[in-house]
RNA sequence: GGUGGGGUACCGAAGCGGCCAACCGGGGCAGACUGUAAAUCUGCUGGCAAAUGCCUACGGAGGUUCGAAUCCUCCCCCCACCA
């Protein structure tokens, strides 16, 4: 287990006793998941393949959604207080959030089944004068004060720290104590920001009496260029398929770097060692087949969107990146008009002529009128696949390819399909 | 509590009565080059309209002035030193 990780690129460090207890037996070890967004997105990917990968090595995943604790704010990392979360709201989080996790973790093995927990459970009956007598005696305010995510904000006079947040690591580690207490929970993984917090719910299984446990933690995820993994011009990349179309996600991982493309394949796929030597192989050798960065994207979306959603993402990337749409037709736009992102203009308005900028703007494929003229003044902006030269060119009716659709692309990559309606 | 220095667009940072929708850098987007890559170079980067036009914007509220991000008053928030 320890082993894979470290290969794949997933192991930022480990407690010492935790590969022993891999080798010992099966472990139970959970990861908690923010329900701040009823989806999760590509950030969350690598703590669901470290549930994954200890699936796999035959030990049983937990997922536990932070309902509670969602309600409260961790302080790792973040630079000042969080807004809270209501209850309803966290609820419906936790559910969408389950339905994403069933893509990834078998519920159902009879051997080592993943399982789903909600901290709401134990935390909201929760009795402040029981807490403080059984968990808090335990905390050694001196102790907390002296982690790093603690010290930042207690250095910073400016956002300092609220007492709520200041609770957050006896939440956390209440949490690993109820899940040791209920499923024989012995591991906490989660992000190497996480470290202060996990340690923090090993010291208070053990006070407690519990078995020694064990904590593993990941890197984080940064691309090469230094930009912030699972954000793209269109925003947040989500694993909802609502949120983010499969075309969207497959077209986000395909769009790889090349510096980036091999630990991305360790990381997020399952292919082995001697597949992902070969891709890094391709890259190296033929790179503008973009091999790895296919099968990147090919496997992603699979495994999220299924191999329907895979299909279709790759029939719609076809059609618009198979070069000139000269012989394009309407049956083929049809096809991917689902996964695109689309418009309708009526066919009246049409006749008139329809301003292409506010075509554009009203999309929302821009922000503004003025940001889709500055574009197509820039020379960004191609209708039907041909550069539009005029700033106030206009959408008539000759323009439909077969009458029916219009294709606008914003420099390479960003398309529309306008259907006349 | 006292004294001094600040709060400017996504971020950093100039401007200190008109030439300011605001220098410059970063980020972002687009163009060239490519492989729907990276690096590099170029352009754009408040909204509406495209006309040398209008609106919104320089912490907040007022005021002075033909005219304010720039001056004055009060308020809020930061930072430094002193107590």
């Amino acid at each position: 287990m320890i082993e894979e990780l470290r290969w794949r690129g997933l192991l930022a460090d480990a407690t010492e006793h935790a590969a022993a207890a891999f080798a010992a037996g099966q472990v139970t070890g959970y990861i908690g998941f923010d329900p701040t967004a009823s989806s999760l997105h590509v950030g969350s990917l690598v703590p669901i393949m470290g549930l994954v990968h200890l699936q796999r090595a035959g030990h049983c995943p937990i997922a536990l959604i932070g309902g509670g604790t969602g309600l409260i704010g961790d302080p790792s990392g973040k630079a000042s207080e969080r807004s809270l979360l209501d209850r309803a709201r966290a609820e419906e989080n936790a559910a969408g959030i389950h339905r994403q996790l069933a893509h990834f973790l078998d519920f159902e093995s009879r051997t080592a089944p993943a399982r789903m927990a909600n901290n709401l459970d134990w935390l909201d009956g929760l009795r402040l004068v029981d807490f403080l007598r059984d968990i808090g005696k335990h905390f050694s305010v001196n102790a907390m004060m002296r982690k790093e995510s603690v010290r930042r904000r207690l250095a910073d006079e400016e956002s300092g720290i609220s007492f709520t947040e200041f609770s957050y690591q006896l939440l956390q580690a209440y949490d690993f104590s109820e899940l040791n207490r209920r499923y024989g929970c012995t591991l906490q993984m989660g992000g190497s920001d996480q470290w202060g917090n996990i340690t923090a719910g090993i010291d208070l299984v053990r006070r407690m009496g519990g078995p020694r446990c064990h904590g593993v933690v990941f890197p984080l995820v940064e691309s090469s260029s230094g930009v912030k993994f699972g954000k793209t011009e269109e925003g947040t990349v989500w694993l909802d398929p609502e949120r983010t179309s499969p075309y969207r996600f497959y077209q986000f991982w395909l769009n790889t770097e090349d510096g980036d493309v091999v630990s991305y394949l360790k990381r997020f796929t399952l292919l082995d060692r001697d597949a992902i030597d070969e891709l890094a192989h391709a890259v190296a050798a033929r790179p503008h087949r973009r091999e790895a960065q296919r099968r990147l994207a090919a496997e992603m979306t699979r495994t999220v969107h299924g191999s329907d959603g895979l299909d279709r993402a790759e029939r719609a990337s076809k059609v618009l990146f198979g070069g000139s749409l000269e012989g394009l037709g309407a049956a083929d736009i049809e096809e991917i008009f689902a996964d695109v992102p689309s418009t309708v203009v009526a066919r009246s308005a049409l006749e008139r002529g329809v301003e292409l900028a506010v075509v554009m703007a009203d999309a929302g494929m821009t922000a503004s009128r003025s940001e889709a003229r500055r574009l197509i003044r820039g020379g960004g902006v191609y209708l039907n696949g041909e550069r539009v030269a005029d700033m106030g060119v206009a959408v008539g009716q000759s323009d439909p390819i077969e009458d029916r659709f219009v294709v606008v692309r914003i420099g390479k990559k960003r398309h529309l399909v306008v259907e006349v309606g």
